[in-house]
Order: C-alpha cells, then sequence, then structure tokens
DNA sequence: CGTAAAGTTCGGTTTATTCCGAACCAATCG
DNA sequence: CGATTGGTTCGGAATAAACCGAACTTTACG
C-alpha cells in the first residue's frame, strides 16, 4: 500500500518533467496534470493537489485556472458538495492530435512562403548560376510535412469512429 | 531589391519565433537558425549575423555554439578564408524524425508504466469497483504512438531512398 | 614584432518566470 | 450573525534565462 503511494509520487515526477518539457508548462502546472492523469476518473480536488504537490493554495489556483483555459482539464461536481473534481479533458487524444496538425500546418505556411521568396530572389536578373538557392530541402520538407498530416488525420479518423472514446 | 530584404528581414522573425517556441530555443538563437535557412547554401558567416541581427559578438557566439552542439547546423570553410559558413546540417530532416520518433517512444514507455501501476491499484483487494481506474485513455493513447511511430517511420524510409536527400 | 581578423570567455545587468503568503471574496452551515 | 470551506487576487521575493561589453586568445599577415 505503502509501495503504491511512493509509485504514485515517483510516477507524478517523471511524467511531470516529460509534460513540462513537451508542453512548456511551469513545473506546478506539469505536476497537476500529471498528478491528475495518474489519479483517473475519481477526480482530483484542490485540497488534494495542495497537499499531495506541497505547493501553495495560489499556486495551484492559477495553475488549475490555466489549464482548464488551455482546455487540458475538466471538472465534475456531487450534488451537495462544492469540491470541483478535476480530470484531464476527455478529448485529450484528439485535442493532441489536432494540435500536431495546425503546427504542421503552420509550418506548411512559413516553408511555402520561404520557397516563394527563394524562387524570387533566384529569378533576379542579377542572381548568379552557382548562387541560385537550393530549393530541395523545402520542398523535401513540405512533401514530409503533407504526408505527416494525412498520415495523422488517418489515425485521428480511425480513433473518432472508436465507440471507447 | 530592397524589397527582397525586407522581407527577408520579415521572414527572419516569422520563421524565428516559431523555431523559439517550436524548439524552445532562446529568441538570438532561433534567428540566428532562422537567418541560416534562409541563406541558404552560400552560408552564412559570424559577422554577418552580428550585423543583420543587431547582437553582440558574445550572444552570436554562444549561440552558434550551441546550434553546432545540438546539430542544427554545420559549417564549410574556404581555402585562405578564416570564416566559416554555416549552413543548416544536411539531415534536418531525417534528424527531425528521428527525434520524432525518440519523443514517441519516451512517452510509449512512460504510459507502459502508468498503465502497468493502474493496473496494480486495480488488482488490490480493497480497491472497489466503482473506483477502478479506467485504462482506456492509456490503451487509445499507446495504440495512438505505435501507429504514428510506425506511420512516421515509413515516411523515414522513403525519404531516405531519396537521391536528392 | 605589431597589428588585424575571427572568435571565445567571463562577469554583470536586465528581464522574465515561478512561486509564495496574506488578504480577500462568496457560499454554506449552525 | 459568525465561522468554516473552497477558492481567488495581488504584491513581492527568489531564481533562472538572455544578452551585453570588455578583456582575452589564436592565427595570420606585413
Amino acid at each position: 500500500m505503502n509501495d503504491i503511494c511512493h509509485k504514485k509520487r515517483d510516477l507524478v515526477e517523471k511524467l511531470g518533467v516529460f509534460i513540462e518539457q513537451k508542453d512548456s508548462l511551469a513545473p506546478v502546472a506539469a505536476r497537476i496534470l500529471s498528478y491528475i492523469i495518474l489519479t483517473g476518473k475519481v477526480g482530483t480536488t484542490f485540497e488534494d493537489l495542495v497537499t499531495q504537490l506541497c505547493a501553495s493554495k495560489s499556486t495551484i489556483s492559477t495553475h488549475l485556472n490555466h489549464l482548464s483555459d488551455l482546455k487540458r482539464i475538466e471538472y465534475f461536481t456531487k450534488t451537495g458538495d462544492r469540491k470541483k473534481y478535476y480530470i484531464i479533458n476527455r478529448d485529450s487524444i484528439l485535442q493532441h492530435i489536432d494540435e500536431m496538425i495546425t503546427t504542421w500546418n503552420v509550418q506548411k505556411n512559413l516553408h511555402s512562403e520561404i520557397k516563394d521568396y527563394k524562387e524570387s530572389v533566384n529569378n533576379l536578373p542579377e542572381t548568379e548560376e552557382k548562387d541560385m538557392f537550393d530549393l530541395t530541402f523545402h520542398i523535401n520538407y513540405l512533401e514530409f510535412l503533407a504526408e505527416a498530416t494525412s498520415s495523422i488525420s488517418n489515425l485521428k479518423e480511425k480513433l473518432k469512429n472508436n465507440p471507447k472514446l
């Protein structure tokens, strides 16, 4: 039993570090998310977080609201109980996929714009043959982005049709 | 001509902001990468960066070395010229794909570990049916990771067979 | 040897992030 | 009403990140 608690603590830190880096969240914000994931559907309360993460009420409050704003978490309530029970956003996988697709689209637009810029420089009369931009990199990158996007989109459709989600 | 310079400046900032956020690099480090990408194979020198990015020699030096350490950039030299001509790492697309795969593998291990933890809690005699962890999230996530990884790995193989790279 | 080019190193300032505590608000209970 | 629960807000301290300037190195040139 104590083993289990210890294991949870360890996992909160381990997952916390990962989330902190991947999503560039403040350390405590990442621990909150991590703790909520590791607590699951029974939900995590404000109080839980203050005591378990050894952080101040203000810190927990700020970060909880921030994570709600980001739609990373949501909460349910119980009749006759003023507490909020936080759980991770049920759509988090789909949300995550959408974020990846969005990022890749931004990159696609950026690289298209850069490619256009380089082409216009290449077409200047004063640009010598040897100094011309090689567009292979951007062409390859755009191809990569297109394929990555379509491959993840496929995955998304498959997940959407999964009744368990 | 002035238009072109202006366009380049704009693109350096635009791409710079993106890189800064995506790779969590310092602002000037991101601008350096951005500038190097937008200058292409003719290469960018230390001096160029100091004047074009309006940054100090020390800042440019530190970040250039840092970006070299990260293998994001490399340089070539010219006989009888002590300057280094920086260009982006030729393998950057493959490198980028490898990084994604690595990250996804780390996530895979983390979620497996979490799933194991939750299963062991579910199997405790004192855990009531209603409080049991629902493992669907982790199972789905692991499936997503497996598919994303294999789909990007395919792409990688295709790119490796591309003679232009 | 003196000087210049190309870059590095180090100390310090500025700025931003992260967190805390104390005071505060709002709802509920006795 | 007063006290308690559940949380928010704000000001500030501690810490970390980013950048700069000045002094320094190293190689090459005349």
